[in-house]
DNA sequence: TTATGTGCAAAGAGTTTGCCAGCTA
DNA sequence: TAGCTGGCAAACTCTTTGCACATAA
């Protein structure tokens, strides 16, 4: 059993010759259908939710997998964990809410910029980089988020 | 056994109240006289060096220690261990040099500026950020750095 | 059919902690 | 001296892996 229509995921492990099977179909769609930048916890719930039978360890390679086909991207927030996300045409930044641990992302393109011209300076050649703000909301009342 | 003067962070952590053991001040003394940024597993390696009554799980208790005590500075460049600076009075950020794994500081006045206008316009006051510029060196011939 | 993928549980890396002896203030 | 500190090893969290069985192509 699999019906509905494929999810973007799933297109591009066809595309990269990925054998595709039920578990990768389910963990696929579920990335997919974030919205957000999940763990592996996380997915592993939000999968075996819809197929019970996948196992945590099959989440683990299966993101490994679709990272080193360029399909998503790892993150780390500095909490120990890391989160992943689809990879997007576009570059973006995150800021994270400290307050509830929401990540915003946005994208400047000065400082996109900067960051390749300060690396220049430097005397390299920029290859990666990662901006993280920790900011919390302006004039919120001091209610306790999540950690 | 413990003369020669004190080091920078023994003296900060005279100044927080701290209590000083022979182990803290050693361990003290090697991360005031780091000029990189060394993991608990350097620190450890150089402190059993100078005094061979050091565990390891001192030294995990005295970086904590020190960074509550706003002493120390918590860095993760995404090599899977923590990282530790002294804090400087100036803000700065990491350049890391992916073939050799060396890390170069660096300030630029109008990043900062960005960092805060851009959570001010997403509503947010910035609490902490992070800046990291992973580069290899301009005209470097292909060497082989570190993974 | 056959190379590959999966589940399970054990192993690893980094970090934290409980307990009692030892040392600092 | 009184109470905090340190050593040791066990425990914890996140992640990886060996092995035997299952499955996609």
């Amino acid at each position: 059993m699999s019906s509905s229509s494929p999810s973007r995921i799933e297109n591009l492990c066809i595309d990269r010759g990925l054998k595709l099977t039920e578990q990768r179909r389910t963990i696929a769609r579920v990335l997919s259908e974030a919205d957000d930048h999940p763990d592996v916890d996380q997915v592993y719930r939000r999968a075996t939710r819809l197929d019970s039978r996948i196992s945590i360890a099959t989440v683990y390679r299966t993101v490994r997998l679709l990272e080193e086909a360029n399909i998503l991207e790892k993150h780390d927030f500095g909490d120990g964990r890391a989160r992943y996300e689809e990879v997007q045409d576009d570059h973006h930044d995150h800021l994270i809410d400290v307050k509830s641990g929401k990540v915003i992302e946005f994208f400047n393109k000065e400082i996109e910029a900067l960051k390749k011209r300060i690396a220049h300076e430097l005397g390299y050649e920029l290859i990666d980089h990662r901006l993280e703000l920790f900011a919390k909301p302006i004039s919120s009342p001091d209610e306790d988020g999540a950690a």
